[in-house]
DNA sequence: CCAATGTTTCAAAGAGGCTTGAAATCTTGG
DNA sequence: CCAAGATTTCAAGCCTCTTTGAAACATTGG
């Protein structure tokens, strides 16, 4: 296996391949990131995310803001809510979803970053 | 349309459908975010975000590392690189990987985050 | 120029995510 | 209990992303 010269040196402190495989997260901590992830890919759910984090709110509100079908954003709320962004709260015959503490501060750190 | 009691005031305070509607990223900040979450939602390209944050690398130590096919790591690195994630630098015969100071800003703070 | 190595491109197959509408579930008010 | 509205579940089709191997391209050394 050949090594460019420019990076060996720093490549071999670091302990080679095996060293900076080792510092690599467990697959449950990537699983656990890549969904996240993965929940944010979607202009669908980002848009709702984002919504949510603004104001809480019924099923039917968000199908009203958006014209999407009930069965569409309730699958992407409940990718949402699987992954831990956000939650809800039953009130009469209404679900009241809302960020969970993790999704907003992620929210936050998007928005104060683009 | 009706809106269940306890999210009705502070939803009309915040002008309604529209009023939240209008303060939502338009399409192209959509597009960049999502394309960067959906970069970062394969555990291959992860690891290898991740990989190349340690340490910079070309091709072929990414591929000795992983075990992967070099047309399959060449195609998780171009996703990488379209969204801004990474950049690279020719050396001789060698491409070598490496974030882009955007990108480590955002792996750090998931590191940070976890 | 040729051979060897590193890397990308391409097309086809495979896998997984998204959309859709209908049906089922749940809650409340009568 | 029944009817109405809110929400979820389900299965099917569709579409996009990922994987794979072969071929093409690029760079270096001889």
């Amino acid at each position: 296996m050949e090594i460019p010269d420019s990076i060996r040196c720093e490549f071999e402190e670091r302990g080679g391949i095996d060293g900076i495989t080792k510092l690599l997260p467990g697959d449950q901590r990537i699983k656990d990131i890549t969904s996240i992830a993965r929940a944010l890919s979607d202009p669908v759910r980002l848009r709702v995310m984002l919504a949510l984090c603004m104001q809480p709110m019924c099923v039917c509100l968000l199908v009203s803001m958006t014209g999407y079908a009930y069965s569409k954003m309730s699958y992407h709320l409940s990718v949402l809510k699987d992954c831990g962004l956000v939650c809800a709260r039953q009130e009469g015959n209404y679900l009241i979803y809302y960020p969970t503490d993790p999704g907003r501060k992620i929210v936050e750190w998007i928005e104060g970053w683009w």
